[in-house]
DNA sequence: TATTAATCGAGACGGTACGTCCTGTCTTTGC
DNA sequence: GCAAAGACAGGACGTACCGTCTCGATTAATA
C-alpha cells in the first residue's frame, strides 16, 4: 500500500507560495514553458513538496485558479435579471467578449484549456469546481426567462447554453474570427430565435 | 535576414518518411510523448532535416494530417444535397459524432487542437489548409438551402456554421456531455429554428 | 556569482564509475574519439553529473589518471640514490625511455599532452597534481648530489631538470628521433658535463 | 581503385582562398574551434573542394603555414655568425623567446603542435618541410663553431640542438615556467658548458 | 517537556529530449 | 567536369527538466 502524505502536516505557507508562483509564471512565460522546477524556485520550495501534493503540472495550475475563485467565498456569480432577457444576455455576452480580449486572462485560460483537453481527470475537476457553478448561475437566469415566457418551457438548458456560448468560445480558442460586441449581440439574437417559445394556439 | 532553405533541393523521400513516421508515432505513443528525435529515428533522417523544414513539432504533425487529406487529390468534401436540408444536416452531424467517437481519430485530433490553441501561426495554417476547405463545402450546402428558401437569405453563414458545429466540438473537446446521434439531431433542429427564413408578407 | 555544486553531496560511486569509464574508453577508442556521452553511458550516469563536476573532457581524463596514481597512496616516487649519480640517472632515464615506448601509455599520455597544450587551466592542474610531485622527487635526488659535491651547488634545479628531460620528451612528442637506451645515456652524460661543479681552487 | 582528383584541374584561386581563410581563422578562434565548414564559408568555397584536396583539418592548417614560408622562396634562415658563438646563440635564443611571446604566433603554433603530436604523417611532413630546413641552418652555425674550436668536434649536433632548444620549447608548450631573456641566456650558458671541447693534452 | 516522525528546503542523481553544430557524402546547377 | 552551394544522415554537444532520491533542519503532535 502506498503511503499517503498526511494532509494535517501540510504547510499552508508553502502551498500558498506554490500557487502564487504558478499563477505568476503562467502569466509571464505561458503554460507550455512553465516548469515544476521554476515554480519550486520561485516559491522557495523544494521540488518534492510539489510532487508530494500534486500529481501534475496541470493540477497545480488548476488549483492556482481555484484558489483565486475561492478567495472571495460568497462571490456573486448571478447574472443580471432586469426582466429584459435580450438586454441581459447581450450585457453578459459583451462582458465575456471583453474578458477574452484581456491579455491578462488570455494566457492562463488557454493554458487551462490545453491541459483539460488531454486530461479527463483534470477536465472533470474543472467542470465541477469552476465551470459547473458558473453554468448553474447561467441556467438560473434562463429558468427565470422560461417562467416569464420568454424562452421555450421545454428547452434543454444544457443545449441552450452550448448554443449561446460555444460559438464564442470556439472562435476565441481557435482564433477563427474576430470577437466584437456586435458578434456578441448577433449570437444572442440567433439564440433567442432558436429558443423562443412556440407560438400559442394553432394546434 | 535569415537564410531560408531552398525548397527546390528538398528531398521528397525524406519528407514522406518524416510525415509517415510522425503519423505512426502519434498513434502509438500519443502527441504529448511524441518527440522530434523519435520521428527522426523512425524516419531514418537527421534531426536537422526536420528542423530545417518545420518550425515545431505541431507543424510536422499538422503536415502529416494534411498529407493524408491530399493523398486522394480529387476527394469529394461536398455535403449531400438531397433537397431535404434537415435530413442532410442530420446525416452529416451524425457522421461527425461517429467520427469523434472513433478512438483512432480521438488522439491525433486532440493533439492538434492542443497545439493550435497555443500557437497562432499553427492555427492559421490549420484554418487555411484543413478547416477552410471543409467549411467552404459546408457553406456551399447552406447556400444551396438559401436558394431553395429553406434558410434565411441574409444569414451570416460563418455564424451559422458556428452555431451548428461549435456546441458539438466543445462538448467533445471538454468532454462536457455525451455525444449521441440524438444530440446531433437536436443541434440540427435548433439550428434550423434559428436560421429559418422570416415568414413572407405580413410586413 | 556562479553557483557551485556542493562537494559534500557528491556521489563517490558515480565519481569512480566515471573515472573508470573514462580510462577504459581512452584505451579503447583513443582520446580524440572519446565523448562525454560515451563516458556517461558506460558509467551508467547522467551527462549532467559529468558536467557538474568537471569543466571539460580533458579534466575528466586527467582526473582518471590521477585516480590511478592515488590508488597506491604511499607509492614511492623517490629516485634511486646509490651515491653514484651517473648510474642512478641512467637507470631512471632508461626506464623513462622504456615507459614511453609502451604502447599502453603512448595513447593516453599523448592525449593528455594534446589537451594540456591548449588549455592553460588543465595545464596548471596537470603540473600541480602530476608533474609537480614527480619533479620534486627528481630534484630531491639532485640536491643529494649537490650535497655530495657531484653537482654544482648553485645550479638552478628547474633548469637542470629541463636540460635533462626536455630533449627526451620532445623527441618522443614530435617523434623527431629514435628513443634508445643509448640516447638516454648520452643525455645523462651531457647533463653531467653541463652541471658538474666548477673545479675547486685555481681562482 | 579510388579516383584521385587531377591536380592539373585544381583551382589555384580556391587553394589560396582556403589557406588564407585557415590562417585567419586559426588566429581568430584557435585551432580547437576551427572547422572545415568555417574555412569553406570564409573562403567562399564548397566544402567538397576542401575534402577533395586535403585529408584532414591539420593538413590544411599545416599547408597554410607552409604557404607562408614558401612565400619568400629564397628567404635567409641562416643564423648570425659573428665569430662569437655565445653572443650569437644568445641573440637567437632571445629572439625565439620573443617570438613565442607574440600572441599572434602563440595560437597557430600551438595548433600545429596539437595536431602533430597525434598524427605521425603530419609530423613527418612538418619535420621535412618546416623544422628540417630550420634545423639545418642551426646546425650549420654549430659546425662553424666546431671548426673554430668553440664546440667539441665530436658533438652529436642533433643532440646538441635538442639540449639547446627542447627546454625552451617544453617550457613554452606546457607553460611550466616563465620565458625571459635571462632564461634564454642561461640555456646558452648551460649548452656551452656541456658542449665545449675537451681541454687539450692531458691524455 | 522531551521524543519522534513527517514535512520541509535544498539539490544531486539517472535519464530523456532539446535545438545547434559539425562531419563527410551526395546531388544539383552553373561555368 | 570541376566548382559553389547546400541538403542530407549521423552523431556529439551542452542545457533544461523530469521525477526520484538523499540529506540535515524544522516543526508539530504524541508520550
Amino acid at each position: 500500500m502506498v503511503k499517503q502524505p498526511d494532509p494535517a502536516r501540510r504547510s499552508e505557507r508553502s502551498r500558498q507560495a506554490i500557487l502564487t508562483a504558478a499563477r505568476e509564471l503562467v502569466s509571464e512565460v505561458g503554460y507550455a514553458k512553465l516548469t515544476i522546477e521554476a515554480i519550486a524556485a520561485r516559491a522557495g520550495v523544494g521540488k518534492q513538496t510539489i510532487y508530494r501534493w500534486w500529481p501534475s503540472k496541470g493540477a497545480v495550475v488548476l488549483d492556482s485558479f481555484l484558489a483565486l475563485s475561492e478567495a472571495g467565498p460568497e462571490q456573486d456569480m448571478a447574472l443580471p435579471d432586469t426582466g429584459d432577457l435580450e438586454a441581459d444576455l447581450k450585457t453578459v455576452m459583451r462582458a465575456t467578449v471583453a474578458e477574452f480580449a484581456d491579455p491578462a486572462f488570455e494566457g492562463p485560460i488557454r493554458a487551462l484549456n490545453t491541459e483539460i483537453i488531454n486530461d479527463p481527470a483534470l477536465a472533470a475537476q474543472y467542470r465541477e469546481k469552476l465551470a459547473g457553478p458558473v453554468d448553474e448561475a447561467k441556467k438560473a437566469r434562463l429558468r427565470s426567462a422560461q417562467r416569464a415566457g420568454q424562452l421555450a418551457a421545454d428547452a434543454d438548458l444544457d443545449l441552450a447554453l452550448e448554443v449561446l456560448y460555444a460559438p464564442l468560445y470556439q472562435r476565441w480558442l481557435l482564433r477563427s474570427g474576430p470577437l466584437t460586441p456586435e458578434y456578441a449581440d448577433a449570437l444572442v439574437e440567433v439564440f433567442l430565435k432558436a429558443m423562443r417559445p412556440a407560438p400559442p394556439g394553432r394546434p
